[in-house]
DNA sequence: GTGTACCGATACGGTCGAGTACCGGTACAC
DNA sequence: GTGTACCGGTACTCGACCGTATCGGTACAC
């Protein structure tokens, strides 16, 4: 599992404020992530979370002030630009390839935008974290691939139907499963790029 | 305030094991789900309901065994089918006008997918009262609309991007609030509608 | 060896909400 | 007038969870 820069016998640097191994801190996000994943913000406790990770609640505590914060921590621990690197020349080959990540990751980043939903309300700093986490990025990632599509003149600058990109892949990942039940796989999501997006987009 | 209506001197037919009237019952429907969007389902608790609509917390118990059956219940009460009766003629013309309905019931059912989301994998009631209250309805008559399209002949047959319309509109009416921090309005709408949804259809 | 600082466990206080029980009041049937 | 059945109000039990406090154990520094 861990490979051999798990046990490393340097101090480091200078010192730790805590003993806890960037691993383990690495353990308790998965873990925390994972439960509002499939159990919703408002379900998770730090009981549980401390009991599924046997740390103790004391723990957690000592590290991050409250709930929010540590969720918050949490996401921005595990922020990880999918379509980032994107980048093959063709704007319906990246296009393609962006649906194709989405999907992959499917269950994951959808799953949190759907369970934090509403918590993220109510926590300012929660919100912040999800924005900065996992909407922004993606999103950022996204345009630039937009935006080399059309300095290479495949598409007409200021196009209609390009503003609509992101929000049409990320509105599909996220509506399948509400109409359908089923997860938007990569195929899926694939099939509705060249269906739809590339067409609006006059793509062949 | 209430009409003459309110308080019918007739015995309606010939008994009601409950005195509450159904005017009253849609005051509860009402407050509870308008509670529930803007504060969560899990916030939202039957005191509150009780204090707000002036009731009292037995009376709800009295009517409805659970929080969740409650919830289920105004959900039921308060299916509305926003799509329905759209037939203009023209398949362009008809998603235009859905595309604006949608929009102008923006923060009521989004909302509501919105803040039940992951209550809904919880209890299967709610579950079910919310697809049958509020998804299926809707997909139901949007393909209606696409199916007249196809039999006038305005869109193939088996066209590759009719299957997405129905997600891609709910879509973007889900995910514009999370990207742009905006409500997804009629104007909005309608602008996606010409500028991806005709063009990927072959529509003018 | 001694000190320090952190970890894990557990127990505790405080709050909050679901659901129940009980009570007085009242509208309606007969 | 009397009975019935329901409403509104309040008080209550019970459990869950947040966040704090306390204590013993241990790794590491020097």
């Amino acid at each position: 599992m861990a490979s051999q820069a798990a046990d490393r016998p340097e101090p480091v640097a200078t010192s730790r404020r805590s003993k806890l191994t960037p691993e383990r801190e690495q353990e308790f996000f998965d873990a925390v992530l994972q439960q509002i994943r499939s159990c919703g913000y408002d379900a998770v406790t730090m009981e549980g979370i401390a009991a599924s990770t046997r740390c103790s609640k004391s723990t957690l505590y000592r590290q991050w002030k409250t709930k929010p914060q540590f969720v918050a921590a949490a996401l921005r621990s595990s922020s990880r630009v999918r379509f980032a690197g994107i980048d093959t020349g063709s704007l319906a080959e990246d296009l393609r390839r962006a649906a194709a990540a989405a999907g992959e990751g499917t269950g994951k980043d959808t799953g949190l935008l759907q369970a934090l939903g509403h918590a993220v309300m109510e926590d300012p700093e929660l919100k912040c974290a999800l924005r900065e986490a996992l909407v922004e990025p993606e999103i950022a990632a996204l345009r630039e691939i937009l935006a080399r599509g059309v300095a290479r003149g495949e598409v007409p600058a200021g196009h209609p139907a390009l503003e609509y990109v992101p929000a049409q892949l990320f509105g599909m990942l996220r509506m399948r499963p509400v109409l359908e039940g089923k997860q938007a796989d990569a195929e899926y999501l694939v099939t509705f790029v060249e269906a739809v997006v590339l067409p609006a987009l006059g793509l062949p």
